[in-house]
DNA sequence: GTAGCTTGTTGAGCGTTGCTCAGCAAGCCG
DNA sequence: CGGCTTGCTGAGCAACGCTCAACAAGCTAC
């Protein structure tokens, strides 16, 4: 046990929450530039100044690994959007509209390479963020006091793919002014499960 | 160079168009099972009865095989819903959304796997099916009589992915008939290209 | 202090997969 | 027959996901 045998970085130990916590950070911080499936455990070991062996003890698989990131970027968004309770029904989702475009506008690129990994192949990663969307069509649904019949939540899903697919194309060519924008995404959807007579035949 | 040195199957010398085509086809019908990008060579060679350099041979790196096999995909998607140049506008519109639908209900998962891997992480691949689309919208404004500028190109596209997004639920969960559907489709189209006051005010 | 336990951590190594390269072999022309 | 083109292969490398046996840092017990 010479002094040289030693590693020229002294390991550092942490608690097994810290280690977790430090590693889902690093994967958060590869996100914008990385699809998360492509994010490579020698790549997020050695930005930890770790060896791929000890990420393996913390996320059995790459797979559990990204799972987390994912999740992880998913509540950061959700946290974001999701409204005060207390607040008039009206304002919580002009507010939660007001601050999807808010942080689509923040992060652009990096937040459509989330959208786009979360939708890609992978039924982890869809699954989370199919999730959050849900959550946040249910929030929607229950501030516009309406019933989310099965029909509605098709509708108001739809809708928010609307949303995100627009938005995402008017934050790179603004076509039009930001309160327009949000005039018209609020416009379509009260006029998709507000007072559509299709919607009320088919409430059968 | 005894009998037994030579391979068990005779190898099977084809052209070089055949064979691109073949390879081709074979992705395609893994398509429906597997993302384009999780494609293997090994796979895909075993299937073609040859060995993994010749696919080498054709597609230079395996990002430009499995790019070749979604632009075949999206070719075949684009030849059906296209309209016949000759017909009315107004069926032109209807003829592509029923085709549109009668897409989906064909292919169900393998049609939403395919929209799931175009979505996904690859920009190659993304590319390829964002193309279709600008490509589908051109010919929807054009039959629509509409002039195609940037505002309207957007409100097309999103369009687009609310009606992707909902049909791709509906085949799943039907909560309307299937002209109910197409009815809404259509007048949610209707409503944002055609007579809505903030089209109007930012037509600049 | 030291024995022993827990647990954060590592290095060596295996299998798969994308990709390269030198060269074989089948047809064709001179 | 020699030489050319070109469809095709096998050996092998590098990168990556993943396993496993073992080390070592800190804690408690005596």
């Amino acid at each position: 046990m010479t002094a040289s045998s030693r590693p020229a970085h002294p390991r550092e130990r942490r608690t097994a929450g810290d280690r977790r916590a430090q590693l889902v950070q690093i994967g958060l911080e590869l996100l914008p530039t990385t699809p998360v499936q492509e994010l490579t455990i020698d790549e997020v070991a050695r930005r930890a100044g770790i060896s791929r062996s000890l990420l393996f003890h913390y996320f059995a698989t790459k797979r559990e690994y990204y799972t987390a990131v994912t999740r992880a970027a998913a509540d950061l968004m959700w946290e974001h959007l999701v409204p005060a309770p207390g607040a008039p029904p009206e304002e919580q989702v002009t507010g939660m509209l007001d601050r999807y475009v808010g942080w689509v506008e923040t992060f652009r690129e990096s937040h459509l390479a989330f959208v786009r990994g979360a939708a890609g192949g992978d039924p982890w990663v869809t699954e989370v963020y199919d999730d959050t969307r849900r959550r946040l069509v249910e929030v929607a649904l229950a501030a516009l006091e309406l019933p989310d019949d099965a029909l509605r939540r098709q509708l108001v899903l739809a809708w928010f793919a609307f949303t995100e697919d627009l938005v995402g194309h008017w934050v790179h060519e603004p076509t039009t002014t930001r309160p327009e924008l949000l005039d018209l995404l609020r416009d379509v959807l009260r006029g998709l499960v507000g007072d559509r007579p299709a919607l009320r035949q088919a409430g059968r």
